[in-house]
DNA sequence: CTCTAAACAGAAATAATTTCCATTTGGCAA
DNA sequence: TTGCCAAATGGAAATTATTTCTGTTTAGAG
């Protein structure tokens, strides 16, 4: 918890007790939770969590690199625990079909700058679905993954 | 055009002049478009289009792969013709940031299957930005480049 | 040419997201 | 510690995006 408040005041923002409510949200779930999960989850034991106030707090978090936005190719938002340290740079996530458990992808096979199809790599959006190690030995049978395999 | 409309066929969709109008439009354009761009292109020149007929057939679209959903961090919905041919299989696009031509991906760095930090790929998402040829040509400065880099 | 499943139109419902503004508060400076 | 003020909050309301529904039309197989 104390390694996410010291992100937010390196960015000059406040720690406020909603901000340190959803960061410990997100630590106990460790899957990634919509706005919408987020007010649901917190509604009721702090007092009422209006939508606006979540958006404002997950964009605020987002931006100074404690979570970040999980990408899917239907574009729901989703938000996760950034897995990477303060001041860690480039790196992308592989999220577990299973249990949804995070990992962080230090070295990506793309690099800003490297020529692809003719064209000059500027900037690349990556996100990795796969199975970590628990879940992988769990499910030997492969129905779950055709089902997860079009989520993106 | 008609390359299109055999997609169209082979999922056993019916052509259509919605549908025609659609695939002229982003063969024109040369940019991905939202579901509002497409309304506000269209209108006007064949009567009116309803959202709802424009959601339902960029879903169409896409479906039997004439249409791909352009991936960004942002999450917005904008789509864009898809350069594999009929019955080619697994690939990306890559986007050009400057005049927004779309380039295939056909060999992913990427591949299902493969181990990445622990976790056993099971798909991956990737959306590629950078610039093609003849814009790499003209931008050699790269204020451009800092602006869109970080749209994904 | 007929018939039928698929597509269309558009109103209306629903859901997602942003804007606004009055009130409160975290954290720095005195 | 106390007071100040920019930043954060709360929540109503507006706006925008998306889906659902229903009756009508049409592409294209036979």
């Amino acid at each position: 918890m104390e390694e996410h408040l010291e992100k937010l005041r390196a960015s000059g923002r406040k720690v406020t007790p909603r901000r340190k409510a959803i960061i410990q949200l997100f630590l106990q779930e460790q899957s990634d939770l919509s706005p919408q999960d987020v007010q649901e989850a917190l509604s009721g034991a702090t007092g009422q969590f209006g939508l606006p106030g979540i958006y404002r707090n997950l964009e605020v978090l987002t931006t100074c690199g404690i979570l970040f936005r999980v990408v899917t190719y239907g574009g729901e938002r989703r938000y996760a625990l950034c897995k990477a340290g303060h001041g860690e740079g480039h790196h992308h996530h592989i999220v577990c079909i299973a249990c949804r458990k995070v990992g962080k992808v230090s070295d990506c096979l793309y690099k800003d700058g490297m020529m692809v199809e003719g064209f000059r790599l500027v900037s690349h959006v990556v996100q990795l679905n796969g199975l970590c190690e628990s879940c992988a030995r769990e499910k030997n049978d492969l129905s779950a993954l055709q089902e997860l395999r079009q989520q993106g």
